[in-house]
RNA sequence: CGGGGCGUAGCGCAGCCCGGUAGCGCACUUGAAUGGGGUUCAAGUGGUCGGCGGUUCAAAUCCGCCCGCCCCGACCA
């Protein structure tokens, strides 16, 4: 840690940063009275937030060498930078830089959500296992529920998200369609025992969460509530300076009507996202819908038996009986609920598990093992959906476009050709479960999608009565009946959004923050601290940028240039000054955006409107 | 949970095979020089070698068990 004078004893109005305490500013120096309306006029973010730190006195290092564990950009730059410091798998604190960076984004997010007229409140994140036992959703979260006992034996969760919990409190709150509707958020810590944390801040297992829930007397009050909240995610990822893109997710297990994520395109994203350049359609890939390449159309052909030995892949069964591969038919097979299905699809195609899943209503999917399908009386490597008997026949839609397919003989070392449905078999259900791809067709256009990784930072979703049912939430309507409340979710995450947003701006040299969300607006570094003059100027510009309501770093270590301007680059702020005997022989700053290549020079007594016309964007 | 890798100073690593004084670079402290892209020299500080047990005269090193962390997969409202 830097060495620093110790603060000591100073009153407790001392301190505040309007007077300049111990911490903002050198003793007895002080600031300047400042314009504090100005100030807030140009952002509310800074509310509560000095404007100024001494590098020196910061708490937290940057490294010269980044932490061997770290591998996606965000994570390596952030422990580099000394923004995060790990305490377990999946647990992290936020260091000052961090911790500035996440108020800034959660004022934005604050003031959009107020703003689309909903009230902020905070629910406990300990709560009874027995109300996540009512939904069902003890069971549905299954391993990813943190649980815990207390003294007296009593289970507990550690929330992973709060439908539960506000469900129960709106159902004591809310009786009249008078009370209706109503927008609630917090933002507040989750806790998901997650399988596996990874990449820093993108997935980890205790993390902050905005998460809001509509509450409407029906279907057309959800509908305008997660409209108004898809608009108020629009802006907030907006002002936080992100292209976030609205795609269409799966509904998930609660079976809801309409899903939407917000996605940050990225290659260290974790989900896939495919998008229409034409039309605008865009989905997660576990969702979309693609129009697989068609095959041309031909006559049905008897259906004959060829040797295939050693061919258990579509690639070798196509390459050796002399087809494409959209001219085989692929077997999978899964266990849904303890029940085995016969999956079929098209060779050139993948399933879509999510899909399968909801197709199936399974509650539990997984694939089956080799002893399961050859209990069956399958054979793997060689099924054939042709003469099973006892067992589901799960068709892709594909199957239905094309003919004279290859599929197995279900017996070791041979094939069907020739096979078509339902000429030759009958599934027991025929739906859409591919997997879309790259290349595949619009749904909605034609056109060919294109595939992308994204993180996912939103979610927005209508729930219904799925909680208010189990919870029993109902209110009377006009007429005096009791109906249940229909209700919509929309969760945000903090810490992942900052991570997302270093993840797509950064360079070699480090990061690039978008600058609403940068910890501060300026680097100020003092080339040289010995010369007296250039420490003077410095300081000087340090009061002065303050003065105006800008946020600042000052670099007043008695480190080499090259350390400094390391640093500036690391943590990658709007706008760098630095100030060196150079520049104070001419009485000038040199003034660089961080994106910038090379820095001009500017008088030192416009220097504070220079910044302000770099910084004043949003 | 399956596969792989790793735990030695704050960070990056060597030492381990072949048992015998715990080392290097960075960072940190002191002094001097330097002063626009991780500068130089000198002298220092800092370590339960992840934990427990075993073998041995002697264990960072050999053996066993456990714990933690990372990556891939599975999983993921």
């Amino acid at each position: 840690m830097a060495r620093r004078k110790h603060p000591g004893l100073v009153p407790a109005a001392l301190l505040s940063y309007r007077q300049g305490g111990p911490w903002g500013a050198p003793a007895g120096l002080g600031l300047p009275a400042g314009d504090r309306a100005g100030e807030l006029a140009r952002g509310v973010l800074k509310e509560g937030m000095r404007p100024g730190m001494r590098f020196s006195q910061l708490f937290g290092r940057t490294l010269r060498q980044e932490p061997a564990e770290a591998e996606t950009a965000s994570h390596r730059l952030m422990l580099k930078a000394g923004m995060i410091h790990q305490v377990a798998a999946g647990s992290y604190a936020y260091l000052p830089l961090a911790h500035r960076s996440l108020r800034k984004v959660e004022q934005i997010i604050r003031e959009e959500m107020d703003a689309a007229g909903s009230q902020e409140l905070k629910m406990p994140a300990l709560q009874p296992l027995e109300l996540w036992q009512e939904t069902g959703r003890a069971a549905a979260f299954g391993q990813n529920l943190f649980q815990l006992r207390d003294r007296r034996d009593r289970p507990l969760v550690l929330a992973p998200t709060h439908e539960e919990v506000v469900t129960q409190m709106v159902r004591a709150h809310v009786k009249s369609y008078r009370d209706l509707p109503l927008i609630l958020y917090q933002i507040q810590t989750k806790f998901r025992d997650e399988p596996r944390a990874r990449a820093g801040l993108i997935r980890v297992r205790e993390f902050d969460m905005k998460d809001a829930y509509s509450f409407d007397a029906d279907e057309e009050g959800l509908g305008l509530s997660y409209g108004r909240m898809v608009e108020a995610y629009k802006t907030i990822f907006r002002r936080c300076g992100l292209p976030a893109l609205a795609v269409e997710a799966d509904p998930g297990a609660i079976g809801g009507k309409d899903s939407q994520e917000f996605m940050l395109p990225t290659e260290a994203g974790e989900d896939t996202i495919v998008l229409c350049p034409a039309c605008g359609y865009a989905a997660n890939a576990e969702r979309a819908t693609g129009v697989p390449p068609p095959v041309s159309p031909e006559d049905r052909l008897p259906l004959e038996e060829v040797a295939t030995p050693g061919c258990t892949t579509i690639a070798q069964v196509a390459a050796y009986v002399g087809v494409p591969e959209s001219k085989t038919l692929k077997a999978v097979f899964y266990v849904a609920d303890g029940r085995l299905v016969f999956v079929t699809i098209r060779g050139d195609l993948e399933v879509n598990e999510v899909k399968l899943g909801r197709v199936l209503r399974a509650r539990e999917l997984r694939m089956a093992s080799d002893a399961e399908v050859s209990e069956a009386g399958l054979v793997a490597g060689y099924a054939s959906p042709i003469g099973v008997k006892g067992v589901t026949i799960l068709a892709d839609a594909s199957v239905g476009q094309g003919a004279n397919f290859v599929v197995g003989a279900n017996r070791p070392g041979y094939h069907l050709r020739n096979a078509n449905v339902p000429r030759d078999f009958q599934p027991d259900l025929v739906a859409d479960i591919a997997l879309a791809q790259e290349g595949h067709g619009c749904p909605k256009c034609g056109s060919p999608l294109r595939a992308s990784r994204g993180i996912e930072v939103g979610h927005v979703f209508k729930l219904g009565t799925f909680f208010s049912e189990r919870l029993g939430a109902t209110y009377l309507d006009p007429r005096g009946q009791q109906r249940p409340v229909v209700m919509g979710c929309y969760g945000i995450g903090v810490g992942r959004l900052l991570a997302a947003a270093i993840e797509q701006n950064h360079d070699e040299k480090g990061m690039i923050f978008p600058p609403p969300i940068a910890p501060y607006e300026v680097y100020l570094a003092s080339l040289n601290v010995e010369n007296e003059a250039v420490r003077q100027a410095a300081d000087d510009l340090f009061q002065q940028l303050q003065g105006a309501g800008i946020e600042v770093l000052y670099d007043d270590r008695a480190e080499s240039a090259g350390v400094k301007l390391n640093d500036a680059d690391l943590l990658g702020f709007p706008v760098r000054l630095v100030v060196s005997p150079r520049t104070v022989k001419q009485g000038s700053v040199e003034v660089k955006g961080r994106r910038e290549e090379k820095g001009r020079v500017v008088g030192m007594p416009q220097v504070v409107e220079a910044v302000q016309g770099m910084t004043m964007t949003r």
